[in-house]
DNA sequence: AGCCGATGTCTTCGGTTGATGACAAAGCGC
DNA sequence: GCGCTTTGTCATCAACCGAAGACATCGGCT
């Protein structure tokens, strides 16, 4: 146990890899914001990859080239380095020129959160929420004006809101059994040949008016659910 | 620690709930079978609520009213119990009589995977996949007679694969913003509300054709349905 | 009755994870 | 050069988890 043998001249650059980035500031070895930034990214890849339980911070770390326990320092937790994530990727999605096309949004949507992509929003939204109220809510203020708000700005019409919710669910249900591999069809196509199998969806999105001739169709959106009592089991 | 003060007289009746089912067979007072299916349900019930991970064998003891050990002993394991929960669930979706009809395949689909459900198939399509290789393809096994080969003879057409599981990912993503709550429109919508606004979907899925040149396929219906190939153990 | 397999209960082990704090080196103003 | 703050490294720790096995009890069979 006790380490007071050898003098042991510290422990200089063994922790984790060099992250021998292009980064010419040859300066400042000691780079509190790139080290921020290492984290944040490593950690969007990781979660994004393994979901929030199998992404340690050990893995993290050593994806950015940086000692684990920097997490806690600079972030406070594990928890906290999640929601910093995803508020670092809706910055950088906000940041993006708006567009207004709902196939366009699909496109740039699928591209941030297919195969390879480096995003935990998709997880964010389908992953189990957090316990904490509190973060659930702040949860919510993070994805609405990157991403929920396009959406529903391109949907438009009529219960704009729920149709650019359901559009959501969508792309998040094809990227999530794409990275689940099962459903082997969806696994296997080309983003391409997705994109336009999704096309017509997409426009049934768009234009069709949720209520043509409901018979008993209330205004508001009652979440009263009728008796289900399938036998299903 | 030393619990060798007391003579304890062994541990009769306290592990956990009673278990008090409406069995009546008061003979058995130990019914391997009745602990199997109660761990199945239970699991499948954890296992959807909280995915594999967060689902621990104490906790799926403890709501199946039933020593956690027993799990190794019946399955073998935590993940041989995921498995065969998986399983039984299949099994029971393929005794159910068989629709047609893409948007009452979606309603049924809607009602087990919905908030409340106890299926797992949710979780299996788009949770991390495992890691070994014969368990993926033992979980593909496992879907396509119960899940997806329905879809597809439901969808028809061209490309009916790649739009069938198109379908269940739309409502693998539903599903999965429901339970998790940050789509708050579509969480708070009611089932009925989700389905009218899935309808123009669901017809485009099933209608359109995938190219535009392509003349609409004959009637075409073969309705041979795959030898069953039955995997369940 | 007495044996013995089937079923159930409890304890414990090794491994992993997130967190924490002591320690070391680097930068920087004086 | 010196001392302080910042930044990085390392060694633990407590908690939790899945698994395994020792032990207890039941119930049928001869």
């Amino acid at each position: 146990m006790s380490a007071e043998s050898a003098p042991r001249p510290g422990a200089r650059g063994h922790g984790a890899e060099p992250a021998s980035g292009a980064a010419p500031r040859r300066g400042r070895r000691r780079d509190a914001e790139a080290t921020r930034r290492a984290l944040l990214e490593a950690a969007g890849a990781l979660f994004d990859e393994r979901g929030f339980d199998r992404a340690t911070i050990r893995d993290i770390g050593e994806r950015a080239g940086v000692d684990p326990a920097l997490i806690a320092r600079y972030f406070g937790g594990k928890e906290q380095l999640y929601i910093a994530a995803l508020a670092d990727e809706g910055r950088i999605a906000r940041r993006q020129p708006q567009v207004a096309d709902l196939h366009a949004i699909a496109e740039r949507l699928l591209a941030r959160w297919d195969r390879g992509g480096t995003s935990p929003v998709r997880r964010a939204l389908s992953d189990p929420a957090p316990a904490d109220p509190d973060q659930r809510a702040l949860l919510r203020r993070i994805m609405r004006p990157g991403v929920i708000d396009p959406a529903k700005e391109a949907v438009g019409g009529e219960e704009a809101a729920l149709r650019a919710e359901l559009f959501l669910a969508l792309l998040l249900g094809v990227s999530a059994a794409r990275s689940n591999g099962t459903l082997s069809a969806v696994a296997n196509a080309s983003r391409a040949e997705l994109l336009r199998q999704l096309g017509p969806l997409l426009d049934a999105l768009a234009d069709a008016p949720p209520r043509a001739d409901a018979p008993d169709a209330p205004p508001a959106d009652a979440p009263d659910v009728p008796p289900p009592a399938d036998a299903g089991g």
